[in-house]
Parts: C-alpha cells; structure tokens; sequence
DNA sequence: GTCGTTGCAAAGCGTTTGCAACTAT
DNA sequence: ATAGTTGCAAACGCTTTGCAACGAC
C-alpha cells in the first residue's frame, strides 16, 4: 500500500533510515502534492521557488529513490516521463496528438483493456505506463469540418 | 494508401519536386527495408555502412519528411522513438519491461482494444503509437517462482 | 542557374555522474 | 563520527539548427 501523504512518505524514509534535508522535504512535499503526473523539470522549477538553490540533480535523485521505495511510479506520455504517486497510478492516459487534452479511462474501463490484453499469451499489462494516444471526439469533429471529405485530401494534423 | 517500397518512395518524391541524392536513395532503402521498428541512431549507423559519410542530422531530416509525406510514422516504445513504415502501423507493440522481450497484438486483438477505448467519449485512438508495458508470460512465472528475492539482489531489468 | 539538400560544427535539452564538501543522525 | 546527501561542473546521448558549400534538376 504506498503512502499516500508527504508525512507518511517522509515516516517511510526515516524508517529506511534515510535523512530528511530540507531540499528532501521539499521535493516530498511537492510531489505529494500534485494531482495527476509531473516532469521531473517541472518538479525542478517548484521546488526552487520553495527552496531556492535546489539542484536539479537532487530532484532526479529523489524521484529516482521516492520511486525504488514504491511511493512513485512513471509515465511515458507525448511530453516524455512524468511521475505520479502510485497510489494514484489507476489513470490510464489518453492523450489527442492534435489538441494535447489530456483525459484518462475509469478503472472499469481500463479493467476491460486490461483483461483483453492478458488474453494475449498471459502478458499482464501495465496500462499506466504509457499513455494512449488518438484523437478526442472534437478534434474529431474539427477535422471532418475542416476537411471537405474529398478523396485524395490529406489529414492536416501534426502528429507528435 | 502508403507506399510499400523503396521505389514507390522514390517516385512519390520525385511527384513532388524533391530530389533524389545518394544520401536520400540510401535511407528511403534502409527504411523500407526495415520489418517492424528502428531508431532514428540505427538508420544513421546503417545507412553509413552503404553510404560512408552521411551525417546524422540527414537522416532525422529525411526521417521528418517521409513522416511529413505519410510514408513513416513513429512510436514510442521503452527505447525511445522509433520509425516503421505507415503500411505495417497496424503493429500494437507489447514490451516486457522485465526482460525486454517485444511482442505484438493481432489486428483483432488490436481492435477489440481500440472498441474498448473509443466507448470512451467518443475517443479515436492510435494504439500503435505507444508501446504497451506490461511482465510477459515467462517472467510471471519467473517472478512466482523466486518468491524470496534475497535483499541486496537486484532485478536484471532495466525499467525505463 | 535554381533551389533543394547536405555536412559541419555548434548548440540545445533533459538527464546522469564523479567527487569533494556538507550535514542529519 | 559516520554515512547519507548535496551542489557543482562536466559529460552525456540524442536531436536540432544556422549556414555556407554542394549538386540534382
């Protein structure tokens, strides 16, 4: 059961015996905090403004062990990796390569993927890990609009 | 429809004013030779065993512009991106991200699946965009069976 | 002769690493 | 005092870019 709060991780740490440094609290604090999935960059740049003088590379750092202990998982989505806690790794991406939005599937439908796929020579699939990518339903509309159905005409969007 | 060979590349080029060099005529046969994925750093080493000396930013360029023309898309798989031939995109990759190992679903596999997502607010997705990570068979069974991983023992996998 | 194409070298970008200094315990 | 942590700076790997030279047409 991962921790699902910033104290809980930083009792998980001093469990392992671990140090908590103000830059640590920092990070666990930020990252705990976020709803959904972050770059590690973006993390980089919020923990500055808490900590000023934070480095980068002990945000790489403590991402890379907050994920070792099981408190964070990652994501490959159209942006490159992003963390989220993995008490929250239920979303399975859904991602329109021609607007960005950025929506996710219930657990109920991403149980019905999920049992689709294991039919397939026993692989247990991780939806979580990367997104899924395609075209939401307005973008849809948008290009059947724009795009008189004439043969030969070609698709306009920019694929990542 | 997109093209299947080198050739028809090579025509469909021609059709539009570009010019055929050595350089070029080298990556379209490289790239349309290729069964399933490649890298972009891999077309590059390729291409320089036929034809010494073409640079690496030739081949990201040739890369984009048989994307551009609908002859090539790319996805993203634990490695990276990597290029196929639009013709063959009905590829949905699975990747072991114990052992690495790299299998693919079934067009009615992939259907099935696609049924699935686009139930889902009406959203159109390209399942062959993104790899789908998950434990193969093999290494379940594999996993069960080292049921006491001793401390200190490290998993060989390299999860992205 | 045009203008598409290339090589080169440099820069860009996010990420990783070695190491000495620092500090939580 | 000990060992975990940090900042720094450099290296990294892949990719992109500006520009002058080249060459397909």
């Amino acid at each position: 059961m991962p921790p699902t709060t910033a104290e809980s991780v930083i009792d998980l740490l001093r469990a392992r015996g671990l140090r908590m440094t103000p830059q640590r609290r920092a990070i666990v604090a930020e990252i705990m905090s976020v709803r959904g999935h972050i770059t590690p960059v973006t993390v980089a740049r919020r923990v500055e403004d808490r900590v000023p003088g934070v480095n980068p590379s002990t945000v790489y750092r403590t991402l890379d062990l907050l994920e070792e202990l099981g408190v964070l998982s990652h994501a490959h989505l159209e942006s490159g990796a992003e963390y989220h806690r993995r008490a929250e790794a239920t979303h399975v991406h859904l991602t329109c390569s021609r607007c960005g939005a950025d929506d996710s599937l219930s657990i109920a439908e991403a149980a019905e993927l999920e049992a689709v796929v294991s039919r397939h020579r026993g692989f247990q699939p991780d939806l979580t890990h990367f997104a899924i990518s395609g075209v939401c339903a307005r973008c849809q509309r948008e290009l059947t609009k724009a795009v008189s159905p004439r043969p030969g005409s070609r698709s306009a969007a920019r694929p990542s």
